[in-house]
DNA sequence: CGCCGAGTTGAACTGAATCAAGAAACGTGG
DNA sequence: CCACGTTTCTTGATTCAGTTCAACTCGGCG
C-alpha cells in the first residue's frame, strides 16, 4: 500500500493525505542494503511499502535482530528523534523493499496544519509500547518453544521469510534450538 | 516532594503547577492497601510523594512483580487509558504512601490551556517505552546474577525496602535463586 | 513458648546453550 | 548447466544455569 492510501486509513482527507504523502520520498533499495548504520544519528521516519526490513544490533560479537517490520510498518529511531542521540539499532534490508521516508521535524511542522497527525503520532508510540510490553512479557515467562508458538501466531508471515538464524536471535534463543523446536519434538 | 513542587521541575509557572497541582486529590494509604485491583478499568494517573508501591498481575497461580514505583515516580495504566480497556496490572502498597492521582480525561482537558502538558505526556510514554525497552534487554541477554547487578544499580533503594520475592518475580527469577546470588560466595 | 512469614540452603532435575559436524540450498562465474 | 564456495539449516553430545522440591533457620509477636 502506498502512504497516501495508508494516511487516508488514518482519519486523513484524501486531500490531506495526498498533500502528506507527497511530502516524503519513496525509494527502492535490493537485499542486504543498509538503511541505516548502527550507532547513527537520523531522525528519519520510513514508511514500508513493500518487501521486508529489520532492526539490529551487536551484542558482544553477535548480531541481534530487535524487531522485523513488513508491508504497512513504520520505523522510527526514538532514541535519536526525542533524545537526539545516536540510535544502537541498524536498518537492514531483507527482502527487496519499497520505502517511504522524512525527517521526523518536517512531519512535526505539518502538526498544527493538520491535527490527525499528532494523534497518529501518539498513536503510533503507544503502539511500540505495547509491542515491546508483549515481547517482554513472552521473554520473561515463555519457554523457547512458546515463544516460537507466540511468534506463529502473531507474525506467520515473516517466519516463511526470514532467515532463521535472524529469528532466532529475535526470540532469544540460538539458531540450533529454533531448528530444533522447528522440526516438532 | 510534592506534586506542584514537581510540576514547577516541568516548565511550569508556580502559579500553572500550583493550580494544575489542586486538581488531584491527595491520599495515603497503608502498607497492603490495593490501590487498583487486577483486570480493572481505570483512568487514574497517579503521582507517588512517598512511599512505596508496586504493579503486580499473575502469571498462572504465580504472583509477579510488574514494576515498583517509589517517590517522584508515576503510574498510569496504558491499557486502559489509552485503549479503553481493563488493565491486567494491580496496584499495591508496599510502604504506607502518600500519593496524587486524578483521571487521564481531566488532565486531557487541561492540555489547551497548559501547553506544556501535553509534551510532558508525551515524555512520560517515551520515558516508559524506555524502561520497557531496557528491561527487555536485560532479561534476554542477562543472567540472574548480572539482572540483580542491573538493579542494584539502577533501583538500589528499592531493592532494601522491597521483599525478596517481589523482587524475585520482577526479575524473572525464583526467590530462591535470588537468595544464593544475593549470599554472593 | 510455639506459631508464622520471610529468607536460606541443598539435592535432583531440566531446558537451552555450546561445541562440533555435516547436509541442503543458493548464486555466481566459467 | 555444472562446479564451487558460501551461506543457511539440521543433528547429536556435552555442559551449565536456574528451577523445583523439600527441609531448615531466624526474628518477631500473640
Amino acid at each position: 500500500m502506498d502512504i497516501t492510501s495508508f494516511l487516508e486509513l488514518q482519519e486523513f482527507t484524501p486531500e490531506d493525505a495526498a498533500h502528506i504523502g507527497r511530502a516524503f520520498k519513496k525509494e527502492t533499495f535490493p537485499k542486504g542494503h543498509k538503511l541505516l548504520d548502527m550507532d547513527n544519528l537520523s531522525k528519519k521516519v520510513f514508511f514500508v511499502e513493500s518487501g521486508l526490513l529489520r532492526s539490529y544490533y551487536l551484542k558482544d560479537t553477535k548480531d541481534i535482530t530487535h524487531f522485523f517490520f513488513a508491508e504497512n510498518a513504520i520505523y522510527m529511531p526514538i532514541e535519536s528523534i526525542f533524545y537526539n542521540k545516536p540510535s544502537p539499532y541498524g536498518l537492514e534490508v531483507l527482502e527487496k523493499c519499497t520505502v517511504y521516508s522524512l525527517r521526523y521535524p518536517e512531519i512535526e511542522k505539518y502538526f498544527d496544519k493538520y491535527r490527525p497527525l499528532e494523534k497518529m503520532a501518539r498513536v503510533l508510540l503507544i503502539d511500540v509500547l505495547h509491542s515491546v510490553s508483549e515481547r517482554l512479557y513472552i521473554m520473561q515467562f515463555q519457554s523457547a518453544k512458546d515463544r516460537y508458538q507466540s511468534m506463529l501466531h502473531n507474525y506467520p508471515n515473516i517466519l516463511l521469510r526470514a532467515p532463521l538464524g535472524h529469528i532466532a536471535s529475535y526470540l532469544g534463543i540460538t539458531q540450533q534450538t529454533l531448528s530444533v523446536i522447528r522440526a516438532g519434538k
